[in-house]
RNA sequence: CGGGGCGUAGCGCAGUUUGGUCAGCGCGCUAGUUUUGGGAACUAGAGGUCGCGAGUUCAAAUCUCGCCGCCCCGACCA
């Protein structure tokens, strides 16, 4: 491809709408534009790279005998009604002019089951697995970071079929193995980590983490033994008389005009927030309960949800709070409080004489202590691990560190097909439902998390397997016809072996067009300038300030070199990966 | 959905407090000349309903009201 021809509008500054780096390189370099709020125009280097990583994505799904095909972006309402998650709020909705309702798919496991269920009806099919890349619709609440979180974006959705859940875990391998290659062979390194499975469903599900300060997620994860997972699931360990308890003093209540909030407490009654617990309120099916953890912590609603055997909590309302307490928000307390179950997390069991709410508007309780002013009817770990708490699996203690979630499988089981009634007839002459997984990368989304990694103060550094040209030939000054000569023989030399170059016969003084190829990251660099006169040229990569002179002769199959050896470099790194070896940490 | 910020030429911004002197600057773009190893110099140009709509006023980018859009933090979320 020739500069001159290519679409490719380069910013020497950074849009203002840009905070994240790879979403600033991805504008200035002409990869993507923005239409509307997480709705991006992907400009020729842009798609150049998605359909790389597309490409990579199907060599190694194919390669664990999955299939691909192609879904409807457009669902009708009745596939989505089958499960329930009609009702999930991040639905783009629409209606057709007979006012039928659909919405774009934001992730296909009731169209693949209903496929499935119409046109398999024997174990002797399975196992099966599909895939498709496509764009997705969600309407998130808050897009952010360019393409990092979009409401549309490309994504690589697979679901396996199998006929028994020991089937599945070996799908549900191969599928780890599939993604850890693809992750690998784009340049990535991530981390495996135990995550929550959000509206997807099932039980057993990890997240490919790619480890970046600017992340969305935050990853807890121990040094000493491996264990990793998302904050939004991370477990914590207990450990047993961690302190000694001190003498208890006498209960006593104290008065706390307006103060509500932790903070205030504190700075009021002259307590640090470890001396307070707090008292929340929640709600799950009819039932209310009554949670508690320390005062400097957060109550993960997940954790509650799963101990207390329920499929979701939700925070009461001030009236209901009112209702159960007798006082107004803010002065919630275990003690007397009747008819509720009240749940703590274990880390109270260590506490003496803490404050807590007194049910009675602008009141609170000093010196509370467990089972003498109030009983707890269930225990458990309710609370968001943070850095520095205890590893759920060795006496080792957890690390926080924030992440871009790349990838996620799920292992479904029968959630989807039995409430969709898919089955088939197995050999022993029963129907059953099929045993499912579900697995998807961000494709999309791995175009930024690339750059958020891969990138120096000159611009993005692409790895090659995913670099939108693999050589930039930098011809220098096209009326040279030495340096035009030089280039026009390297380029055709290249494009001969398969190279995917670009060469830069723009009519832009050299500055420039360093300045373009640093910016967007082409891996090989050959400069074709003054040394053309004496028979040679320059070769350098992006990933190293020095560049080489090699004889002119030789230029092409140096390049080759390099080029070979760049993509041995991801290949060694994918191969890591293989079935009864996967990623782990 | 809550909090904060922003909206003036393709990009980055000044001007808004205190209405008039206000359609400005840098980069980019067009033409010409010179230049050609790290985002050239000079000359001459093109490009704007100042987010949209009402209102106040002799007069609105500037004040008032309403609306829309975008970004960030949080809530939420594959």
């Amino acid at each position: 491809m020739r500069a001159s021809q290519l679409f490719f509008p380069t910013l020497r500054e950074v849009p203002s709408e840009a905070e994240m780096v790879s979403h600033q390189l991805l504008l200035r370099g002409g990869f993507i534009r923005r239409v509307g709020a997480g709705i991006y125009d992907y400009l020729p280097l842009g798609y150049r790279v998605i359909k790389k990583i597309e490409q990579i994505v199907r060599e190694e799904m194919d390669a664990q005998g999955a299939q691909e095909l192609l879904m409807p972006m457009i669902i009708p309402a009745e596939l989505y009604q089958e499960t329930g998650r009609w009702q999930e709020d991040v639905l783009f909705r629409l209606k057709d002019r007979a006012d039928r309702e659909y919405a774009l798919g934001f992730t296909h496991e009731e169209v693949i089951t209903d496929i499935v269920r119409r046109d398999v009806r024997s174990y002797r099919e399975l196992p099966l697995n599909l895939y498709q890349i496509q764009t997705k619709g969600r309407d998130e609440p808050r897009p952010r970071g360019g393409v990092v979180r979009g409401r549309e974006f490309i994504m690589l959705d697979a679901y396996s079929f199998d006929r028994t859940f020991d089937e599945m875990d070996l799908a549900y391998e191969k599928m780890r193995v599939a993604f850890s290659r693809i992750i690998a062979r784009c340049g990535l390194d991530a981390i495996l980590v135990e995550a929550e499975s959000g509206a997807i469903g099932g039980k057993e599900n990890e997240e490919f983490m790619i480890l970046a300060e600017s992340g969305e997620d935050t990853v807890l994860r121990c040094a000493d033994c491996g264990y990793a997972a998302n904050v939004e699931r991370c477990e914590i360990g207990h450990r047993n008389g961690e302190k000694p308890r001190l003498h208890e003093e006498h209960l006593r209540m104290v008065d706390t005009p307006g103060q509500r909030t932790i903070e205030e407490v504190t700075q009021f009654l002259g307590r640090k927030p470890e001396e307070l617990v707090k008292t929340l309120i929640y709600t799950a099916g009819g039932e209310i309960i009554a949670a508690l953890v320390r005062g400097n912590r957060d109550l993960n609603e997940s954790k509650l949800a799963r101990l207390i055997g329920a499929k979701r909590v939700e925070m009461a309302d001030a009236e209901t709070i009112e209702r159960i307490t007798g006082a107004e928000v803010g002065f919630t307390g275990p003690i007397g409080l009747n008819n509720v179950r009240i749940v703590a997390d274990r880390e109270i069991a260590s506490m003496t004489n803490f404050v807590v709410g007194a049910n009675k508007t602008d009141a609170h309780y000093l010196n509370a202590n467990l089972d003498r002013d109030f009983k707890v009817d269930l225990w458990g770990d309710i609370r968001i691990a943070s850095s520095g708490d205890p590893c759920p699996r060795c006496p080792g203690t957890l690390d926080s560190l924030r992440a871009i979630e790349i990838a996620h499988i799920f292992k479904l089981g029968t959630l989807y097909s039995e409430a969709m009634g898919a089955k088939f007839l197995d050999s022993d002459g029963c129907e059953k439902p099929f045993v499912m997984g579900c697995y998807g990368i961000g494709v999309s989304r791995m175009l930024a998390a690339i750059p958020e990694v891969y990138h120096d103060s000159d611009g993005m550094i692409w790895p090659i397997s995913v670099a939108p040209f693999e050589v930039a030939i930098l011809l220098l000054n096209p009326e040279d016809d030495q340096q035009c000569d030089a280039a026009a023989r390297i380029y055709e030399e290249l494009q001969m072996k398969g190279v995917d170059v670009l060469l830069d016969d723009r009519d832009e003084r050299p500055g420039v067009k360093f300045k373009d190829a640093d910016l967007i990251g082409i891996p090989i660099q050959v400069v074709c300038g003054k040394l053309a006169s004496e028979g040679r040229v320059e070769v350098r990569l992006r990933s190293q300030k020095d560049k080489q002179a090699v004889a002119l002769d030789t230029a092409s199959s140096q390049v080759m070199f390099l080029r070979e050896a760049l993509f041995r470099e991801l290949q060694e790194k994918a191969d890591r990966f293989y079935i009864g070896r996967v990623l782990k940490v």
